[in-house]
DNA sequence: GACGACTTGTTAT
DNA sequence: ATAACAAGTCGTC
């Protein structure tokens, strides 16, 4: 059974969910159905500024595997943290611009959280808009 | 510090 | 094949 609802936040956020576990997260003009679900409340909370772990909820990830190793590895940033491009690279055995590749290709962005990865000498970039990272490292506190 | 050129792995067309 | 990238590094000034 295949779901959708969204979030109010400085955007909306919008949720698909299919049989419990979530497959797609997009920030959008447009809002969807508001609910009450418990995925719905952990988005909330987490808006709010609380330090919610997403690694509990199951994601369906329909990506080629290099993009799936590389949103695995970024699944396990603790909140709050942040690492850069290049140090997933030297990790995963690959070069600084393929992690960023990747990470354009997350399908479910804060529940994998691609906003914690950023650049050597800046924020680095974010497929929604830049200033939506900063906003989600402002509400973790890293800025 | 600021700027440019060169390197780089993976994806999509 | 090749263009497009959410990068990094090393030079020069």
């Amino acid at each position: 059974m295949i779901e959708s609802f969204s979030v109010r936040w400085k955007v909306f956020v919008n949720v698909y969910v299919e049989d419990g576990r979530i497959f797609k997260v997009e920030f959008s003009k447009e809002g969807v159905r508001e609910v009450d679900n418990e995925i719905a409340k952990d988005f909330i909370r987490y808006f709010r500024g609380e330090k919610v772990d997403f690694r509990k909820y199951e994601v369906i990830l329909n990506v080629p595997p290099f993009v799936r190793r590389v949103l695995e590895f970024v699944r396990d940033i603790p909140y709050g943290n942040v690492i850069t491009y290049g140090q997933i690279a030297k990790e995963l055995k690959t070069s600084p611009r393929a992690i960023g590749k990747a990470l354009s290709l997350n399908p479910v962005p804060i529940v994998i959280p691609c906003h914690r990865v950023v650049g050597a000498r800046d924020l680095g970039g974010f497929s929604y808009g830049l200033w939506i990272k900063r906003e989600l490292l402002k509400l973790e506190g890293v800025l």
